[in-house]
DNA sequence: TCTGGGGTCCTCGCACTG
DNA sequence: TCTGCAGTGCGAGGACCC
């Protein structure tokens, strides 16, 4: 067992939400709020501003519009997020080859594996070496907690959030976890922590005393056995730098139920073909189809297919999820549906009969054959489809006169654009029709202008650039500008 | 006014096989 | 030939995580 603190966790803070702000200066310092703005949207991350009225993540974003209704309210920008989580990944991978993302903005450590640290004193500068980087090179700030294990160093990082360092010493563990709540402990969430309490078991030190037997009795082997593990402080899980795909799978939820049994099928159609896209991205294929219903009451169900040999062609995936939706019931309508694929392997070992069959089923005319045409709508603006241009909120955009901006809000034919950059100090707002030609979707800037690239400075928004003004120098957000927030 | 998307792991029941 | 048993694969669902 390690006695060294030489575990990291790294978590960035409110970090969708953080990027945002550090994209658009008129929100520093503002609510802000990130994930699904359609009907039955749900919160991703909640700015620290936002979180003081009651909004957090998971919740529904109705609730969130009516507990801060002057918030910002963003779709998520996955690209954004990915080039920054690239540049903090790096970093880490600089103090060790042994990192082990979790998401986008979390990760582990092994910094005795790298050299980086061996002690609790080399640990603790390597931590604080680590959130100066990232500030330097993101703009935004991290929580690092160290600890001797993996469960200990996330407890760490959460106690230091926001923006600090904790590191757990030695020999303090249980007296640290005795007192907390089961819930701090990895595997327990509300069904087990409600199990928990009817037990009477409320602390961490109450189910190190309850004992493993009665441990495995309330919640079965597996469960039991490392939950009892885990609140005597023990944990060996070691920092896993590469993980293996275990599965595959794209869902939708729709706005409105759907009651139409025949567009069920289609939407069937479309989201194996999506899911067989993600499938062949990975270089995967895979042996057991699963379709995923969820019903207007909001009961999910799974149904699952296994076939003879692992496969990749969309004919096959598709197929097997026609068979699966017909053992469903959907009358009263679904909510949600879901395909996807497990059993993976990285070859295909081409189940001839299967694809045979299923072609000679689906024979259809060239052309009409599959809905898959619509996931150039999803994936945004097609080229060829001009009639429909949607402005996501939150979203870049660059007007041919007013220079890079972003999408505050659109509707009834109108979008509303904040001309600024991440350089630049809060913009002005203006409006235009939906289908202004002066005006096309852009690609986000990085939040900090590289020093050697001057190049980056080149788009600022309507003239109001002003470089000096870098990220590193405004942390704690102006925002005191004029700048409404709301959308 | 409800409750996303993409995953992982575990448990249980059932059927099959030797 | 029948029965009991253990192991295994599959299918479904639950819980949890970010």
């Amino acid at each position: 067992m390690r006695t060294a603190p030489t575990i990291l966790h790294l978590d960035m803070d409110a970090f969708f939400a953080s990027a945002e702000q550090a994209s658009k200066p008129s929100l520093r310092g503002k609510a802000v709020v990130v994930g699904g703005l359609g009907p039955r949207g749900v919160v991703a991350t909640a700015s620290y501003e936002a979180r003081v009225f009651g909004v957090h993540s998971a919740m529904p974003m109705a609730q969130a519009r009516r507990l801060a209704p002057n918030a910002a309210y963003l779709v998520p920008r996955f690209s954004l997020y990915k080039e920054v989580s690239e540049q903090v990944m790096a970093l880490l991978r600089a103090l060790s080859p042994l990192v082990e993302p979790l998401s986008l903005d979390e990760a582990f450590v092994d910094l005795e594996a790298g050299g980086a640290a061996w002690d609790e004193g080399s640990a603790r500068l390597a931590g604080v070496k680590l959130r100066a980087d990232i500030r330097a090179v993101t703009g935004l700030t991290g929580s690092v907690g160290l600890a001797a294990s993996k469960m200990l160093a996330k407890i760490a990082s959460e106690q230091a959030k926001p923006d600090g360092l904790v590191l757990i010493e030695p020999g303090t563990e249980r007296a640290l976890l005795g007192p907390m709540s089961v819930r701090t402990l990895p595997g327990v969430g509300p069904a087990t922590g409600d199990h928990l309490r009817r037990a009477g078991i409320t602390t961490v030190e109450e189910i190190a005393e309850a004992g493993e037997d009665e441990l495995v009795r309330l919640l079965g082997k597996a469960h039991g056995h490392a939950l009892h593990a885990m609140a005597l402080a023990h944990d060996e899980r070691p920092v896993v730098a590469e993980r293996e795909t275990k599965s595959v799978s794209v869902e939708d939820t729709y706005d409105v139920d759907i009651h139409d049994r025949m567009r069920v099928g289609l939407e069937v159609q479309r989201l194996a073909d999506r899911c067989v896209q993600r499938l062949r991205g990975a270089g995967l294929s895979g042996r057991t189809i699963v379709l995923k219903v969820r019903r207007y009451d909001f009961s999910t169900l799974t149904r699952s297919e296994t076939l003879r040999g692992p496969t990749d062609d969309p004919a096959v995936v598709r197929e097997a999820a026609a068979r699966l939706l017909e053992a469903v019931d959907t009358t009263g309508g679904v909510r949600l549906l879901g395909v996807g694929v497990s059993g993976l392997a990285d070859y295909t070992q081409e189940d001839l009969f299967a694809q045979a069959q299923a072609r000679a089923t689906a024979e259809e005319p060239p052309g009409q054959e599959h809905p898959a045409d619509e996931e150039s709508r999803d994936s945004g603006a097609s080229p060829e489809a001009p009639a429909e241009r949607r402005w996501p909120a939150g979203h870049d955009v660059r007007h041919a006169e007013h220079g890079h901006g972003w999408v505050q809000g659109s509707g009834l034919g109108r979008v509303t654009v904040r001309f600024e950059t991440p350089y630049s100090v809060p913009g002005r707002v203006k409006t235009f029709r939906t289908d202004d030609p002066e005006l096309e979707p852009a690609d986000p800037l990085p939040l900090v202008v590289a020093v050697d690239s001057p190049d980056a400075l080149e788009h600022p928004g309507q003239g109001s650039s002003e470089p000096a003004t870098l990220p590193k120098s405004r942390s704690g957000g102006g925002g005191e500008g004029a700048a409404t927030s709301s959308p």
